[in-house]
DNA sequence: CAAGCGTGGGA
DNA sequence: TTCCCAAGCTT
């Protein structure tokens, strides 16, 4: 499958976005930063936030100096905050445990609050130069296609899947990761999970999945998440109050921000239990 | 391993 | 409008 690494690598030459934490002058940090802030979050929304980040937060000690709750209220409305006190904690362990230089080892980093086998992968070849195989989403979908030849890969990792993406990871480091970041751009630009623009496909006619007739997906159903009226919802609402707010907020504009006694009680014991609201006096909220 | 965890934009 | 989805992690 080494015949994939030429055209793709070109593709990447000349379709790649420019991104803060791509280019050379990137630093590990900066890389940290973005992984964390798109998981599940898309780049359009975390350009923004991440370059405020890094202005206020050049590197992992000056995050570790302030409370969590700034980072939470930094984060804004990316989305799942419980990653910026993952962030947070993660700064804070650099700093205790590694000199507060981000780790090139994927198993220190591994080894961090918030961090993942994909995101381990992601800093360890993107900050540091490093040979890991980078399955994410989008390098999952690409691989699928090309050369598995069905539109979606499975719900979850597979064995197989993993000696697929190591067999056609290049050689030498650097190029490696090249190559992770190479198709995991082809995936986020082209080969999309709705509406695959096939013919800027620079792999088009090597593609399993096209030269198969685009067969519809065929595996079990792809679970779709509720929104209206979840605890999510509800945290996410309590949340923004505090965050929309500076110092402490008396319990009655957290009543006025969802109806529901019983789910929002519980939703506010459960921001308090995971870190994210402190219960600083009778009838009192504010962020950490 | 399935479920839970935010948010906003595009089709 | 409704549905789908976007560089996952933790329990």
């Amino acid at each position: 499958m080494s015949e994939l690494h030429e055209p793709i690598l070109r593709w990447y030459d000349e379709h790649a976005r420019e991104l803060p934490w791509r280019g050379p002058d990137a630093s590990p940090w900066s890389v940290m930063v973005s992984e964390f802030m798109l998981q599940q979050t898309p780049v359009s929304r975390v350009l923004p936030v991440h370059q405020e980040w890094l202005r206020r937060w050049p590197a992992p000690a000056d995050l570790a100096a302030e409370p969590t709750g700034e980072a939470v209220r930094a984060w804004g409305r990316l989305g799942y905050p419980r990653r910026a006190l993952r962030l947070h904690a993660a700064a804070t362990a650099i700093v205790e445990q590694h000199g507060g230089e981000v780790p090139a080892a994927y198993d220190e980093l591994r080894a961090l609050p918030g961090i993942g086998d994909y995101t381990a992968a992601a800093i360890a070849s993107f900050a540091h130069g490093r040979r890991h195989v980078v399955l994410d989403t989008n390098v999952r979908r690409v691989f699928a296609r090309v050369i598995q030849g069905v539109e979606f890969p499975s719900p979850s990792v597979t064995k197989a899947e993993r000696e697929v993406a190591l067999e056609v990871l290049p050689d030498e480091d650097a190029t490696a990761a090249t190559w992770s970041v190479a198709v995991m751009e082809l995936g986020a630009l082209v080969c999309t999970a709705a509406g695959p623009r096939c013919h800027d496909c620079p792999v088009a006619d090597r593609c399993a999945w096209r030269s198969a007739g685009h067969p519809a997906y065929d595996g079990p159903p792809r679970k779709v998440q509720t929104w209206a009226g979840t605890d999510r919802q509800c945290r996410g609402r309590l949340l923004a109050v505090l965050r929309d707010t500076d110092g402490p907020v008396h319990r009655s504009r957290l009543d006025a921000a969802w109806s529901e006694d019983g789910q929002r009680i519980r939703c506010l014991a459960s921001l308090i239990e995971d870190g994210l609201v402190a219960h600083v006096g009778p009838d009192t909220y504010a962020l950490p």
